[in-house]
DNA sequence: TTGTTGACGCGCG
DNA sequence: GCGCGCGCCAACA
């Protein structure tokens, strides 16, 4: 209906047009893997990117969750990247709100770390 | 279409 | 344990 004849990828595109560009399914699914994660506990931006079905897209579940509201339900502050530590910079309002959301968890933040041998989300 | 950027991950020294 | 560099995937200009 617009695109008319163009190149006319037509096909493929009226597939992506179905789902919303792919990354809407992907994005959903990093919002339900983020409700997956109990209280207390953190995860890994890949480790999520991976229970979403994404592995190898970590970068985009940081994008995701950037692009989350201020009264965003989701318990974003539980993400966290590999090293251990919140990956915002010390300083941003999201760093300091991310750290004593973890703390009011029962989450100790160690020297701005989280110990992922003990607060890890493993499934 | 190509190049750059990013709430990342992993291997090395 | 820490810092540095390269790699991966998508979005954006």
């Amino acid at each position: 209906m617009k695109k008319t004849a163009k190149t006319s990828t037509k096909v493929a595109d009226a597939a992506e047009k179905s789902v919303g560009t792919a990354l809407a399914q992907s994005k959903a699914a990093i919002y339900l893997a983020l409700m997956n994660i109990p209280e207390g506990k953190v995860i890994a931006y890949g480790q999520l990117a991976k229970l979403a079905g994404l592995p190898g897209n970590a970068r985009l579940a940081g994008k995701v969750l950037s692009g989350l509201p201020n009264n965003t339900e989701l318990p974003w502050h539980r993400v966290i990247n590999s090293q251990g530590k919140i990956s915002l910079p010390e300083g941003s309002p999201g760093h300091a709100e991310q750290k004593r959301r973890l703390e009011a968890e029962g989450v100790v933040v160690k020297n701005n770390k989280i110990s992922l041998r003990i607060y890890g989300y493993n499934n």
